[in-house]
DNA sequence: CTGAAAGCGCTTACAG
DNA sequence: CTGAAAGCGCTTACAG
């Protein structure tokens, strides 16, 4: 069996208590049981068991994460970058990848609440509000509302749908169409088609908007895609608020016979590392994802250390414009 | 504070003991005095504190996953898959993102074990093999040879080299070239390489091999491509080992004025539903990740249940051929 | 500088 | 059918 702390301190000669402060190097020791307590823990090969101190501490240094799935490039590279800054602090992940499905949710908070962690990071639908701050859990969103409590971070999306609606304007693009999720959702990102709409109202256009139901079934897309050229076949700019479906246009663009950029041009959003690689000639409004990370880890933390009770709701953080070839 | 069992118990005017016993469905309660407790457990919004559960019964349905990077799709689409089927069976998962780097992989291990993890899925170098059976743990690898007793999960390389290179062939290329990673590895994948040595010798060819330092810098990815231009300027065949060389190599192709697949035909491998969304035309391999997800599984819950000691030690799962326009 | 005792929130024999 | 007691592996006052 693993050794336990008792067997430590038999071996080393001495109490219990004086092998748990060693280890958490607290109170005062004398050098030479410090080492003799050291020499037993090596000979033993002992780890404490986290378990057992979570369950004394109060603090399980666990975070959970909640977003749509990892298979998403976006949420793949949020989950390494939350990972990585999290275990630079001493803190473990717990992923929980919902598919924006509500029960999925309900029951991964569930799970989250039982194993007692420290705080939850959310990037997925969650209208269960309430339960967030029925226990008084340390929360932050990503890109989501979630209540007047919990902090928002997300990527400067109006900016974004700005500076993208304005490229293709600049470029001469007379019909431009917006390609966006689906529009039941009050969301941080929905302020990318904000911008889309105000900035063509400015110009005195009409909006034109398609909504793809969900982002993980290229099937789907792909016909809400294909109804762009039967019903507004003038189009000649496209504003995709995600690379994925910026991509699933180009490819039915092409098979329809249409040129990307000479016809039409397309600019997507997110920017991620993967689409960079796979599909470089995209012009894109890059989401600073580290940063995105950083930013939620950070107030979380002071969420959960309660250093500070005056956080800012939303952080806004700057994105930059990729310029590829589709635009 | 947090209601504990004891708080239900008083409220329900029972022991906990009952408390208990209704909660885990175990031993005889009467109709009467469990729903006395239900009652009180949602008049309190009571969870049972899992971190208490996990130390007394050691069990902590608790799964460790070391991967690289969940940024890589490859990886982001088999966390999905892996945390998906978990979560089904009750288990929960602990993320580790190593980036193939051994100090962190040493960290995570050690982190995995002080939290009592019931499992680990390996999917990266950890030559740290001892410290694995050191300790008498569950672990599973995707796409490593870790040591006798820890079976491992892979698709058909062999059979995916195969078919890759038989395929180039047949398209009667004559130059072909494999870009790999770095060759200092046994690992599995590794017979995607040996599968296209055989075939190129068998119909009296040179291989010619390009290695890749890391899979997660562009940069250096793209200037051993730019190289086999200037050494190999007759190459008019390629079998990447992942969709991401693949694309690298497509594009540096491109901007050297190489038409793929009319000069030049390429083939991938991996074949994630990223790839298929962002880079459809792209030909190649694709492993069965769900599959791959679900085998890793599978043998890890044997393992912890020590349902059978002579499971399979290794496990190729079959590949397919996904025809793009690049090959 | 070191140790015995109590307790974190739960569960499981053991009695009754 | 129900409860009192002991214990999972650790830590922290409290004594000494």
């Amino acid at each position: 069996m693993k050794p336990k702390i008792e067997d430590v301190a038999k071996l080393a000669g001495v109490s219990p208590t004086t092998v748990s402060r060693v280890l958490n190097n607290r109170g005062y020791i004398s050098n030479e049981t410090r080492e003799k307590v050291q020499k037993a823990m090596n000979e033993l090969n002992y780890f404490p068991n986290d378990v057992a101190r979570s369950l004394f501490n109060k603090r399980s240094n666990l975070i959970g994460v909640i977003l749509p799935t990892t298979s998403n490039p976006f949420f793949g590279e949020l989950t390494f970058h939350i990972e990585t800054i999290c275990a630079a602090r001493g803190y473990k992940v717990l992923l929980c990848n919902s598919l924006n499905q509500i029960d999925k949710e309900e029951k991964y908070l569930e799970m989250l609440l039982r194993n007692q962690v420290d705080g939850i990071i959310v990037g997925t639908h969650n209208r269960g509000i309430l339960d967030y701050h029925k226990q008084n859990l340390a929360v932050v969103a990503i890109d989501r509302y979630l209540s007047e409590t919990i902090p928002v971070v997300c990527s400067d999306n109006y900016e974004g749908g700005k500076i993208a609606t304005e490229l293709l304007i600049s470029e001469g693009c007379q019909s431009i169409v917006l390609i966006d999720g689906v529009g039941d959702l009050e969301t941080p990102a929905r302020l990318r088609r904000k911008a889309y709409i105000d900035l063509l109202e400015r110009h005195g256009r009409v909006p034109i908007i398609y909504e793809i139901p969900e982002v993980f079934d290229r099937q789907s897309q792909q016909d809400v895609i294909s109804k762009i050229f039967q019903e507004c076949p003038e189009v000649d700019g496209v504003f995709a608020t995600n690379d994925l479906f910026a991509s699933s246009f180009i490819n039915v663009a092409t098979s329809n016979g249409r040129a990307v950029p000479e016809q039409i041009k397309v600019v997507g959003y997110d920017g991620t590392e993967t689409t960079q690689t796979l599909l470089p000639e995209l012009t894109t409004i890059k989401q600073p994802i580290d940063l995105i990370a950083k930013t939620a880890i950070d107030l979380l933390m002071k969420k959960i250390e309660e250093e500070v009770t005056d956080l800012p709701h939303e952080s806004h953080l700057p994105i930059k414009l990729v310029k590829g070839t589709t635009a």
